[in-house]
DNA sequence: CGCGTGTTGAGAACAGGTTGCAGGTGGCTA
DNA sequence: TAGCCACCTGCAACCTGTTCTCAACACGCG
């Protein structure tokens, strides 16, 4: 688990040629800060608060380029957003269509199941990418029959 | 396997206290024709070729209204824009990243891990409202390796 | 410090989807 | 068969999330 500072990020971006700029900066701040995922709304926001000048298409424009250069990976949860972390934070996430809360599952759990469709259909999956729907205990439908 | 005809449908509509219009007629026609799942969009084409006064609102109405009463339900396969199909028709979608290839996989292949999640977090995997993404044979990156 | 190129901000464009409204129509009733 | 009214429709405006355009700016090499 890396746990780059933002600093540390800064620095990687400049060794590969990265040009390094204000807008960049926050964005890498911003996530390093968080620690888990967001939305570009809401990353938008965390950086006006310090950058106010900082436009909505600057964030798009960084988490794009941190995401081709495999510092960023974006999930989508559901109908919302996609969001956004780190990409040193590898899970599945799962998301409850009642009451929208998150779970963040192991690779450990889905990865027999990766390498069952691997092994039948010759199709690698990707689970990071878009969560899993469904229902939480809470809210699943019945309480377990139907 | 269902496969109800259109009428059968529309009769089943009718006696649900459903009021049987033009629009709402043509979408059932449409939704049975194609068999598989189709976007609003496309839909929208299939009924506006004999219909030319449907509107796309009509379509999403519709499309809801029928999705409420159980008869279609909608996918998302990946980052495109929502697939509708009939509800008898019960898998999951696996999406190729690369060729946008979809692969219909069986609950049988899907359940094991569905229960796996069930035991391990209570919570009740939805998988079909959703496909997962992936790589296919000819697209996955490496070959296997990695 | 000066320059060239890559980056930026502002806002418009875009795509998918939703909503408000005024007028039209299905199907019940007589 | 005609009349009525709640529900449905078409239109167009709207919304959200994301991308694009373009002139002005600034990073960082020399």
């Amino acid at each position: 688990m890396a746990a780059a500072t933002a600093d540390d990020l800064v620095d990687q971006l400049r060794h590969r040629g990265v040009r390094i700029t204000a807008p960049r900066r926050a964005v890498v701040e911003a996530l390093v800060e968080v620690g888990s995922h967001v939305t570009a709304e809401t990353l938008h926001a965390r950086v006006q608060a310090r950058h106010p000048d900082v436009s909505h298409s600057s964030i798009y424009r960084t988490l794009d380029l941190l995401t081709e250069l495999g510092i960023v990976t974006h999930v989508h949860l559901g109908h919302g957003p996609a969001e956004f972390h780190l990409a040193d934070d590898e899970h599945s996430h799962v998301v409850c269509n009642g009451c929208g809360a998150v779970l963040e599952i192991d690779c450990a759990v889905t990865d027999p199941f990766a390498r069952a469709v691997d092994d039948r259909f010759g199709f690698q999956l990707d689970l990071r990418h878009f969560a899993l729907t469904g229902w939480c205990r809470r809210c699943r439908p019945g309480g377990g029959s139907s």
